[in-house]
DNA sequence: AGAAGCGGTGCAAAAAAAGCATCGCATCGT
DNA sequence: ACGATGCGATGCTTTTTTTGCACCGCTTCT
């Protein structure tokens, strides 16, 4: 799009974070680039750029003027895709930023079946936590996030929230496989792999635990629910997950027991999008799927 | 604005309806305006307007794209005055469509009082009925609409709202001048001048009248409340304006008595804006002054 | 002290846009 | 019926803008 053209220099020196860099992304000599910066500037009416002996960085107005332009960016791309929608070809890029649970099972089900309908639409799909997925919203570099226990920022509009019970996960092998029911406290009898700091089941289950004498005494941590579900396959120990990441048919020789609600509150999976902001049409469509598979 | 130009002769074509005219208006040839629409139109992936023997319309593309345009432009107007704004130079314009009974008094003096403060703001201020003042606001074309009784589309996003007592106005002289109260039937007893119809007046008299054997039978319509208020002075005849739009100073002659609410409902003065729109900061800061005005 | 990396600038080459003249086509008025 | 008019489109030349290249001055790091 030619008449974006400095708009797309310019958020690509915000990117690189010099002029020079930048100009070698573009594939466009620095001079060149350097001097459209200046004469934007000019019409612009004053600099956007804080020059430093490194690079350059954005100054207040330039903070801002990069707001409007992936907002435009953003908008148009929007605009092209409804064009495109009417035009007949259905086709369209939807990006989302989600929790690591969604991906062994649930987000491929749900592209895959979007797909099946749309096969034009491509899928950018980016691990990010809670806080990030929402500065991925605002940055327009996702479409949509689908998250536990986000912060819920000013920015973020919930579309769909669907509580999630905290289950506990042990082989089948494991003594509290043959219980009838299965408490936190239970679990915490036995050895137990936890979530890193940050994640939203520690989150809860230190919350859960905060007020009792029982503590919290992971035997291992990890940032990767993968590998927790196959650790508990090792030795007799109990990790957690939300059922939306829990496959069944992956779960061979594992059993999963949702823990009950009154000890530990359920995570809340929370669909949203930019405040504000009209989704592509590719987008929007994909959400309204993911908020009627969620309500099951 | 360079970057921008292509977007500018775009909506320019739309206003003018034909590339030619457009051309003249932009002050460049029709070739190279017509050649500029055609390359964007290959890089926007379709046509844009539908080319007839005697100009150019948009089509459905075009309608989505010409939106986009003007949210656009709006925006980076809005971003432009933000940045002013921290730049230390407080500038900025605020177009606003507004009734006819605000331009005698109420805004003539909220904008000498704005402009006080900030010297260098300017205003355009637009007579519009209720209708037209939103389709200006969905236009980008006034950034404030106030108005009695809008349609209230769903782009409109109400800021305040005042209720006004409809009220007679009659000369001094007048018979019912000595009376303690005045109710609608007295003044239809008397010769009566009305505003036309679509006039919130008009239709609020019509509705106080539907369900009583009482008829409106204006002796003068007017789609100028100065004419009507000029009128009474000269014929013993009574007329009809909200309070805001009555200055106490000129109305030397006049007795203005508001008419019962239970007689006749108050019209709504509503302060909008378009629905999810940033104003700049200059229509912002004016909106708030008008908002806190209307309070009292 | 020197190398490396940064933004900025003068100048010539290259590319894009504009202007001009002209075409084909549909409509309108006489 | 038919020419006049006004529309968008297009080939060609000229003008304007943008780019690339070489180089400067500056700061930082080794």
């Amino acid at each position: 799009m030619r008449h974006l053209q400095t708009f797309k220099l310019i958020e690509s020196v915000v990117r690189a974070g010099s002029i020079r860099r930048a100009a070698e992304d573009m594939n466009i000599t620095a001079s060149a680039l350097n001097r459209r910066i200046r004469n934007f500037e000019d019409e612009f009416g004053c600099e956007v750029f804080e020059r430093m002996p490194k690079g350059v960085r954005l100054n207040p107005a330039g903070e801002l003027l990069i707001q409007h332009i992936r907002g435009q960016m953003s908008d148009l791309a929007r605009v092209q895709s409804q064009v495109a929608d009417l035009t007949g070809v259905r086709r369209g890029h939807v990006s989302i930023a989600c929790s690591q649970a969604l991906l062994p099972w649930f987000l491929p089900a749900q592209i895959a079946e979007y797909r099946g309908d749309h096969p034009g639409v491509t899928f950018a799909v980016n691990v990010r936590d809670r806080s990030q997925a929402e500065r991925d919203l605002s940055n327009h570099s996702s479409d949509l996030a689908l998250v536990f226990e986000p912060i819920l920022m000013v920015d973020f509009e919930l579309i769909s929230t669907t509580p999630q019970p905290v289950c506990a996960v042990f082989s089948t092998a494991h003594p509290l496989a043959t219980a009838a029911s299965v408490r936190l406290r239970d679990c915490l009898d036995h050895p137990h792999v936890l979530p890193a700091n940050g994640y939203a089941i520690r989150h809860l289950l230190e919350v859960a635990t905060s007020d009792t004498s029982r503590r919290l005494a992971p035997i291992a941590e990890s940032d990767s629910f993968e590998f927790m579900l196959h650790y508990v396959q090792h030795e007799q120990a109990v990790c957690f997950q939300f059922p939306v990441g829990l496959p069944e048919s992956e779960l061979a020789g594992l059993v999963v027991r949702p823990l009950p609600v009154d000890e530990v509150s359920p995570g809340y999976l929370r669909l949203g999008q930019l405040k504000g902001r009209t989704l592509p049409v590719a987008a929007a469509l994909f959400a309204r799927q993911l908020h009627q598979a969620l309500e099951l």
